[in-house]
DNA sequence: GTCGAAGCGGAGTACTCGCTCCGCTTTGTG
DNA sequence: CACAAAGCGGAGCGAGTACTCCGCTTCGAC
């Protein structure tokens, strides 16, 4: 009854060499983005793979559903990361997490454009926002950052740092460093407030929906 | 002989209807990719200026053509209000223009990705970076700003901020003005430093004529 | 080992987009 | 006014793209 059906009528496994497949598409999608940029065409992708689009078609509805199971991978990653950073001391996990989830953003930069352009109920995405939150609360209490932060702040902060990896990803792939080292001063305490509004957590996610 | 011609053998003047006509194009040309962005076709942007596809490319000889013109016409802009904000008293002209500078360039957000992508020797670009490196020294003199910062900081700061423009334009179009007040509050002068190396002149040269 | 289902490659399809070509129109000089 | 040069529109071309279809191959349950 192995090959019985799922609810929908679809096959319940993959047969081994087609789930082996699946994988090299998803790992050769990841490096030819990384090169090339979400235009990379599907051909390109199929080669890098060793297989034919027909196979890559069968596996992945559109393109665009293929780049939407690499950008799940890496908010999945992100969210670990972000748990990971909770067990640091004295509020310093939000720095960390800002640091880590960097360095992995530029090492995946492929799929970057898409990376917050998720449903808003995913539950990668909806993780990944409660442990900031978590993260950003520790260290307002043991004063690492300004008081009048929220949670869009930061998701601002890693649009800009994902917009510098992207500039300068190819020239000087160490320079996004710089940048986040004159954020996080930023976001320090100071005497005086910062003057603007923060976006809304409604205007954040009529961003990561509408945009594409 | 005003219809005589020039140096290579073109037309010294272009006949009265042809030089609306240009005109009308690259007005339309900037309407269309601010909303549309740089992916729209040449044929959305001869309609909206009421003209055919071919008198756009009598104009312009390729689409690139059309928006290097356009880039050419927000550098020189620039490079004007970055001059203006020398005036300023009290080392104020850096923080000056850089909200001014991203206050236009949220307004002209079409050609965007092209802007930081001209040839190095571009007339209007070495202006603009004289100007700001002279911004930048006024800055330090005064104590508004940290003594490490380099001007490829601030060509830095200014990609980050067209990120966050690009990605929050539609939803909330004034969302920079935040992200700019943290960046602002980490170029200040604090016990200390940033920890990691400025880019140099010559990586920024190469992001520059590279990417595209 | 058998055999049907699942999987496969890649030529072919449909479409988009930048760009060209050419018969007709407008301009402005003499 | 005459008329040559300059300009015009937009159908059509070629290149490139995402995606489909179908005859052949491989897998694995029995």
């Amino acid at each position: 009854m192995s090959a019985s059906t799922g609810v929908l009528g679809q096959p319940r496994h993959l047969r081994r060499d087609a789930a082996e497949n699946r994988e090299l598409l998803l790992e050769a999608a990841a490096r030819v983005f990384a090169v090339q940029g979400l235009g990379a065409g599907v051909e390109e992708i199929a080669r890098a793979a060793g297989v034919g689009v027909g196979t890559l078609y069968r596996r992945f509805s559109t393109k665009e559903a293929l780049i939407a199971e690499l950008v799940q991978d890496v908010l999945e990653r992100m969210s670990a990361l972000a748990t990971a950073a909770i067990e640091l001391p004295d509020g310093r996990g939000l720095e960390d997490f800002l640091e880590y989830s960097s360095a992995y953003q530029a090492e995946h930069r492929g799929c970057l454009p898409r990376l917050w352009n998720t449903a808003p109920d995913n539950e990668a995405l909806v993780q990944v926002r409660q442990t900031i939150a978590a993260l950003l609360a520790d260290a307002k209490r043991h004063g690492r950052v300004r008081d009048e932060l929220t949670s869009t702040d930061l998701t601002m902060v890693m649009w800009s740092i994902r917009g510098v990896i992207e500039t300068t990803r190819d020239v000087a792939p160490d320079a996004w460093r710089r940048h986040l080292a004159i954020l996080v001063a930023g976001l320090r305490p100071t005497p005086d407030t910062l003057g603007h509004r923060p976006m809304t957590r409604a205007q954040v996610d009529r961003v990561v929906t509408e945009s594409g």
